[in-house]
DNA sequence: GTCTATAGACCGATAGAC
DNA sequence: GTCTATCGGTCTATAGAC
């Protein structure tokens, strides 16, 4: 059974987020306000609210967006037959989202009280528990826990990082596939 | 020779900032007012602001005291002989610190604008020159900048992942060594 | 160095016309 | 579904007394 996003959005409600989400790169979520999202759509504060009803619910839905992305990765990957081969796509699918996000991902990441909100989200917790499993099957051990998380912080950190402001997307998406599978004890 | 941070605290502006490291800590940089600063201080904002002149200054000021307990990290890994040994005393010395840090690093690393700063400061510039020294030489192909990124973003990372929200921190220090190891073709 | 008090801007959110 | 207008509240920052 697979769990999807709380809510079906309007093409209004669509292009609300892909704003939200540039401003919140840019910015941070608590430096984004509802005036500089209503400013960047054209419209008024009041229009903003007639799609969402609180800043909260912007924030959420904006979060569920980049959380939906990974999903048919892991299905992808959950596809395959072999263990080996579920890694290999899975991890090839993060370095992809990763690298064509570079500069969205980050803010999600970083917003203590959104951390906090999604720990209790019900999608969240059933797309970090595919991940998960995909990485170290059903193995609990607290060193198993560490592993994923690792590997989610190296790729999803590792493309914000000025080090590699001014690394082609392609050199890089072949670097953290190079070292990802390293770190996965993956062959290639 | 060595850079510093810009500027030389008194001792009421050290307690300022570490209050604010936590507060950052629990609601993010842009979720921290004067005013929870102050009342947390137990003194009122005007007297907060006879120790610094503006909000920004307490930010720069607490990410500078953060990132300068990397200073004696790397000290200490330069004075080691060979390069072997330089990489795995980085290691060890960057593990404990973000396992000790864990719930503080956060809020800085997820803060666009503070990042954007960052980039532009000299004293920041000087430690991720030295750090990036220490882990690939004078190597300064693409790929030698993307493997300490992915490092720096592994353990920065790891340590607030949720998955490990609930590992002992004797555990995670244990694991992220290992792993980090591993990362870097290490022994051990 | 700490206080009270306040300025002035911006915040999230709502009412009601069109 | 978008607007104007506005509410109450909080924000950063300052003035000036003690």
């Amino acid at each position: 059974m697979t769990l999807t996003p709380s809510t079906d959005l309007s093409v209004a409600q669509r292009r609300t987020i892909a704003v939200a989400l540039e401003l919140f790169a840019r910015h941070g979520v608590g430096g984004t306000s509802l005036q500089m999202i209503a400013d960047e759509l054209g419209v008024t504060k009041a229009a903003v609210y007639h799609q969402f009803k609180t800043k909260d619910e912007i924030v959420l839905a904006a979060g569920e967006a980049e959380l939906a992305q990974l999903l048919p990765i892991i299905e992808a990957a959950e596809a395959q037959r072999s263990v080996r081969k579920q890694r290999q796509e899975l991890l090839a699918g993060m370095v992809d989202l990763a690298v064509d996000s570079r500069r969205t991902v980050r803010s999600m990441l970083g917003d203590p009280a959104l951390i906090d909100f999604f720990n209790h989200n019900e999608f969240f917790r059933d797309v970090m528990r595919r991940l998960r499993h995909l990485l170290v099957g059903d193995d609990h051990t607290p060193e198993a826990r560490v592993r994923p998380a690792m590997l989610i912080a190296a790729i999803s950190g590792a493309v914000i990082h000025p080090f590699v402001a001014d690394v082609d997307d392609d050199v890089l998406r072949e670097e953290l596939l190079r070292l990802g599978r390293r770190f996965l004890g993956l062959p290639g």
